[in-house]
DNA sequence: CCGACCAAATTGGTCATACCAATCTGGCCC
DNA sequence: GGGCCAGATTGGTATGACCAATTTGGTCGG
């Protein structure tokens, strides 16, 4: 799909990736419009043009007299899918603070889901929970779709847009890379299991926080299971950027 | 700050503002680049940087041969503090949805930073805490200041990216919405009180589960609160939504 | 009457060049 | 060393032009 990028696109990806690994610190003058786009060999409009773009995802500012680069901390939630896709940069913790979050998303949509849902909707939101169960084990790929139709399906059902666009942000690429890490995580599927079936309990008892903690439960264990994998023991330093928050 | 606006921002805000109005409907292609430079007296190239950054905001599609309008829910999480702006569209439901993301992102920065916390950084929060308490029923916009300096508390705690960004998106001039409804919110201020002394005994105890309930229920006596004075009774047309929510 | 088809108009993508105002830089002067 | 000023640099904007792809509208054959 669109496997032809335009100029603008290129060059956007290229900026994005140089100043997301950090090549260009945080508060630092990126190269004016006319040196980039003599880089580039391009017009100095399209390098206009990405900078909105970049702008827009909240990691330049641009301003007159120069262009600066944001920290991170001030992006925008599209940076999340680029900042996994060029790894490098601490994917352990990403994930699992990505999951924290996915999962206390879900759990809501749950929650809200079950709460507003007909008779109806409950049997077809505990049939998916079924092919979830059934799919355990088995292909990851079935297994996401399994979720991801889960998920649609309470966003259809409580409808809540905040919710919806912070599933998008999240979503955005992050399945995708979730799904081809080097290494298979060695999840626990006999509690992934039992979870699902307590959560398929719990909707069909109409338990919307019941259902809600099930969830939850279940991305602690996938998170596990991920990290487990990923980074074996390692002590996780970082945290330069605090101790002046006393 | 920055009263001065320059010519792609003047555009962009206008066209913003019409798509989210629903003035072009999802799918309808736009004026071309050349109608919108004549239209606003601008050059061609300031309409294409404006339509880069409306763009990356998720609310059109640039493609050869035309701009499409795309449905709000495919955009990105900042298009909220804008739809809130404009407020004409579902005002009360919009605010309830974000109430509900916003309570359990808080919820979950609270277990998250409590379960890393130290002694000094648990004594921290529970002043805060106390501030909250004291300032619950003053001043509003202290009481939101206190806030937000514990959420900040708790995200230097744990140091989620993601949450981080969530939350930016979230308080992107929410905040600033949520203080100035003409009508103030009537919220029942002793199980404001009760909640948030609750909240802070489970942090002093080091409850994580416990208090991020607290948060939750806050969020929900709050969202009670508000919704029961913005909608006083007016029977709410528009809601073709939902109707599925007895 | 309808669908396939083709040519012209339109549209986005890119480029070159130019001028202005604000900022930044470096050297000068006190 | 600190303040000051002029020149270089930088972003902001405008004109005008060309290309490739899409869109459009009309024509033609069934």
């Amino acid at each position: 799909m669109a496997a032809v990028l335009s100029k603008v696109e290129e060059i956007t990806g290229i900026l994005r990736t140089e100043i997301l690994r950090g090549q260009y610190r945080a508060g630092e003058r990126l190269p004016s419009e006319r040196d980039l786009s003599a880089r580039f060999d391009a017009n100095r409009g399209a390098v206009r043009e990405v900078f909105k773009k970049l702008e827009q995802l909240g990691i330049i500012e641009v301003t007159p007299g120069g262009v600066r680069v944001l920290p991170v901390e001030e992006a925008t939630l599209e940076v999340l899918g680029f900042l996994l896709d060029l790894g490098e940069i601490q994917r352990p913790e990403l994930i699992s603070q990505m999951l924290d979050v996915l999962g206390a998303m879900m759990a809501l949509s749950a929650r809200s889901a079950i709460s507003a849902a007909s008779d109806e909707e409950i049997a077809a939101i505990a049939a998916i929970i079924n092919y979830l169960i059934d799919s355990t084990g088995g292909d990851e790929a079935v297994h996401h779709e399994n979720w991801m139709e889960l998920g649609e399906k309470f966003i259809g059902i409580h409808n809540n847009l905040v919710l919806r666009l912070v599933g998008n942000g999240l979503r955005t690429q992050f399945i995708s890379n979730l799904n081809n890490p080097e290494s298979k995580p060695v999840i626990d599927q006999n509690s992934v299991r039992k979870t699902l079936e307590d959560f398929r309990e719990a909707v069909l008892m109409k338990d919307a926080v019941t259902a809600s903690n099930a969830v939850i439960k279940h991305f602690e264990i996938l998170k596990a299971g991920l990290l487990g994998c990923t980074v074996p023991v390692s002590v996780q330093s970082g945290d330069q950027q605090r101790a002046e928050h006393a």
